[in-house]
RNA sequence: CGGGGAGUAGCGCAGCUUGGUAGCGCGCCUGCUUUGGGAGCAGGAGGUCGGGGGUUCAAGUCCCCUCUCCCCGACCA
């Protein structure tokens, strides 16, 4: 990487001088927990420390702040593009659905009933229908598709929507386990099976696979669900598995076969080319603010958030280092460059509070690059460049700054997912038996058989808090349909 | 629901054993000096001590009741 090396054109190329292991002890004032001491609990540090998020007042509930929103806002833009490039359309349908609309799919109802928020009481009277607050819509999405689809010609229908959704938990995390949660979901119905296993596929890979590792630069496998772990009323679930910086799996986004189950269940059937009748096939798939948590515990280190510059709120901040005229001249017009260029830029003047403070802000929040202009250094024509993933400073000429930032800026992704990806690989192990598989499972990812676990094995597992992450075709990749059940791979871990 | 802990300033906590003026750190406000990695000094604001009852001359502290929250065991984007 140029930086690194002795540059010419450049005074000077200086690595800072806290170095990691200088990182803020529990006696520093502010000090964030160190990442490997306590994993949680630098999480949730974090996660108030760099603004992104606060309890609500009622458990479980999470209140998105500006920072957090705006993480979830570039993460939005970039999947709903990536959904309309597949055909979806948006739409939107009620937060609350008649609750017999639930148990019209026995295994979804099952699936679901324990963290349902049902309302009994409303317009200061017991309701006669009780409603609860959706915590999926496929009913009432598949109510309306039954409207609407009559023909072949009504397929494939392709829709999306942007909502909240309630699932009432009793373990909650911010971003990662929430009552409330924020996310995309996607509901289609296609003429046959094929169309439908396709299309879920199709999601899986340019929507989920694209956004997570392009944008958010963090490496994901892929597979399906074991029948233990699968969505309540799918006859396939294919899942995004990440993994985060203690070893733990996350699961980021899920994209599911439903088979026929809601289209018989709704009543989902369009005349054929032949006029016979037909029950449709269809998928559902999202993705939530889960996302956030993802990237903060895939890419955060000692000293914050880390941000891929494509979803971070700023990508550039320009710190005015001391209260100088000459220096605000310089940040202001190099904050206009910045942003002809086309970045997200903020500038920071607030000279009435300490250098050091507001520096440490920036880290905490994962801006990507800072600019710290001074009068000393502007004396000599430069300004200094810090990059926020390897924490480099770098002196560079002041007309010179646009082009090194955007030059920054472009390897800032790849080097978090370099380092993510070989966190990842120093976590995974190939194993051949479950008892194996407890122990590599419980450091990371391990890999075996699927032959060799089983429904029993999985149990076996699950004790230790194990869980089948997902299943994965003899190759590593996703499992073909007529893959034999025992050729299949098994990833299995620790898991949020 | 079973087990373990905690409620005192915005946040984190001490004080309770042995009742006697409500404290510390961080944060916040004002002023001055500062500003190239979490600044210093001085001054200041901020409290129904979770709630109710009781004992006592006197309760954050002792007794009874109650509420809430957190952590560990069965699900999930």
């Amino acid at each position: 990487m140029r930086r690194r090396a002795p540059c010419p054109g450049r005074i000077t190329c200086a690595p800072m001088t806290s170095a990691p292991d200088a990182a803020p002890g529990p006696g520093a004032k502010g000090a964030l927990t160190a990442r490997a001491t306590d994993f949680p609990r630098w999480y949730q540090d974090v996660v108030a420390r760099a603004e992104l998020a606060d309890n609500g007042p009622v458990r479980g509930t999470m209140v998105i702040r500006p920072w957090g929103y705006g993480i979830w806002e570039r993460l939005q833009a970039a999947l709903d593009t990536r959904i309309k490039e597949a055909g979806a359309d948006n739409a939107y349908f009620p937060l609350f659905i008649p609750e017999a609309y639930l148990r019209l799919e026995a295994e979804h109802v099952e699936g679901f009933s324990p963290e349902l928020a049902v309302v009994t009481q409303a317009g200061g009277k017991e309701l006669e229908e009780p409603v609860v607050v959706r915590p999926t819509s496929e009913t009432v999405i598949n109510s309306y598709f039954a409207k609407w689809i009559q023909s072949h010609r009504d397929l494939p229908l392709l829709i999306n929507q942007w909502a909240n959704v309630v699932r009432w938990e009793l373990r909650p995390r911010l971003f990662l386990r929430t009552s409330e949660f924020l996310w995309q979901e996607g509901h289609t119905a296609h003429a046959t099976r094929t169309e439908a296993r396709d299309y879920a596929l199709k999601i899986l890979s340019d929507v989920y696979l694209s956004t997570m590792q392009g944008v958010a630069a963090v490496p994901v496998i892929t597979g399906h669900k074991t029948v233990r772990e699968r969505f309540a009323g799918a006859i396939r679930t294919w899942t995004c598995e990440g993994m985060m910086g203690d070893g733990k799996a996350l699961q980021m986004g899920t994209s599911h076969e439903l088979g026929q189950n809601f289209a018989k269940a709704f009543g989902i059937q369009f005349s054929d080319e032949l006029g016979a009748q037909q029950y449709a096939w269809q998928t559902s798939w999202g993705v939530s603010t889960r996302l956030i948590g993802a990237i903060v515990m895939a890419h955060g280190d000692d000293f914050g958030l880390r941000l891929p510059p494509a979803i971070a709120p700023v990508e550039v901040v320009v710190l005015v280092v001391r209260d100088d005229e000459g220096v605000h001249r310089a940040a202001q017009s190099l904050v206009a460059d910045l942003v002809a260029a086309g970045h997200r830029v903020r500038l920071d003047d607030r000279t009435d509070t300490g250098f050091g403070r507001r520096s440490v802000a920036w880290e905490l929040k994962g801006v990507p690059a800072r600019i710290e202009v001074g009068p000393r250094d502007l004396a000599e024509g430069n300004v200094t460049m810090v990059t926020r993933h390897d924490r480099i400073k770098t002196t560079v000429p002041l007309g010179g700054a646009v082009v090194e930032v955007t030059a920054a800026l472009g390897g800032t992704a790849a080097a978090l997912w370099a380092e993510a990806e070989a966190a990842r690989a120093a976590r995974s192990t190939a194993v051949t038996t479950v008892a194996e598989a407890l122990e590599a499972g419980a450091q990371g990812f391990a890999t075996l058989a699927w032959s060799a676990v089983g429904p029993e094995g999985e149990d076996r597992l699950a004790k230790e808090a194990i869980t089948v992450r997902c299943l994965q075709g003899p190759d590593g990749g996703l499992a073909e349909d007529g893959d034999d059940e025992d050729s299949l791979v098994a990833v299995v871990g620790r898991s949020y």
